[in-house]
DNA sequence: CAAAAACTTGACTACTTGGTCAAAATGCAG
DNA sequence: CTGCATTTTGACCAAGTAGTCAAGTTTTTG
């Protein structure tokens, strides 16, 4: 009780060692790994401690919970998932800015799929560890993003459409790729993984939905 | 050993029985519930013969493995799931035909997300149950339409478009509706259970896609 | 209306798994 | 080098859960 208290009285600094910094890391990547192949219930800590290389208690020494591991996890995932959109200009041009957005979002769905479908599997679930986060953090961005792409529609420069079903569209084939993986290789076999695809998807991607809300005069 | 063999020698045909029926149905209605909400691993077989108001054993009665139950639902659902794409008619008007498509599969997600979240689930971890239903039903299936699409697209009637990831477009944009639910209420709030919210999401999606891919002249 | 078949269930087992603990090993400041 | 703090782990425990079983109850059938 008094131990903890030691050092820095009432503060709680909690300054972290080189070795809490390095075991953290590794328990944090194998979790990514395991969690978004498994969802938490279907997730061991055994697993986890396996692949990051260390022993279930040791592994317990750093996050005391299973809890603990995924939701530090998510909340390390999430910031870096909505940056881009974060990103939209609302003084550029709109089908520029769209084109950088969703072009963006392909490519991390490409490079880290586990943490699209860690995130994929939490909402699905009824986000039960991060409804909060969507309430406070992501709402109020996308009501900001909304609202620019709605003054965009004004102006004329974007053809007639909701924005808010526009983000969810943007978002919706994004992320299909990441996590319906198996089910785009089972119908594309081969291809998916060659050279180029990534850029074949985003042009399918954006060519329908850039076209689908460009003005038509 | 012998009895079983009573009847019908050689043959197994398993004649069902009312009572048979009806808890199949029971346990199967049950079981969707559960399974789409927690996913196979989060759900106990307790948790679905309480839903289904019987005892555990009774239920084992009739499924005698968890994966039983879990494998005949998919079965169920994946054929229903996927009607709408085999009815789609290569002699009829292409943009009609993908406005009948997008407008059923909204209706589906919104009638059904528990089926569609069931899916979801199922192909995010990985596909384990269904790889095979994946490999012999589906891409077939898509492979035939996809066809349509391209002759569609060769005789000017649609956009120059990647038929797959049209086909990929729209099941994802149609699906997020039920599979992200959690995510859409977060950010729409209260109008998603208004009236005439299906039509407005309809709407949206139509607009997009389907002046995505009308030819530009 | 019996007797057989089909159905139902309480009690139980075997196993998995999240988390504890005390003791040992290692790192590190003076 | 020494003593304290941090890190590591083998052994363990308690809870939860898939599946069994034998004994009962209900339904069907001749």
């Amino acid at each position: 009780m008094a131990r903890a208290a030691r050092k820095k009285a009432s503060q709680a600094p909690e300054k972290t060692t080189r070795i809490q910094e390095i075991n953290r890391r590794l328990i944090l990547d194998a979790a990514l790994d395991v969690f978004s192949t498994y969802g938490f219930r279907g997730t061991t800590i055994d697993q986890i401690a396996e692949k990051a290389g260390m022993s279930k208690p040791n592994l317990l020494y750093y996050f005391p919970r299973k809890q603990n591991i995924y939701v530090s996890l998510l909340e390390e995932t999430l910031a870096e998932w909505l940056a881009p959109l974060a990103d939209i200009d609302p003084e550029g041009d709109p089908i520029e800015q769209l084109r950088k957005y969703i072009t963006l979002k392909i490519s991390m769905s490409e490079s880290h799929p586990e943490a699209s479908r860690l995130f994929a599997n939490e909402v699905l679930h009824g986000a039960p560890a991060i409804s909060d986060f969507l309430a406070t953090h992501l709402k109020p961005l996308v009501d900001e993003k909304a609202a620019v792409i709605r003054r965009w529609v004004g102006e004329g420069k974007l053809a007639p459409v909701d924005p808010y079903h526009l983000i969810f569209m943007i978002w919706a084939t994004t992320q299909h790729y990441a996590d319906f993986d198996v089910q785009v290789r089972a119908i594309l076999g081969s291809q998916v993984g060659r050279h180029g695809f990534r850029e074949q998807t985003a042009q399918a991607v954006l060519s329908v939905i850039l076209n689908g809300v460009r003005p038509r005069d």
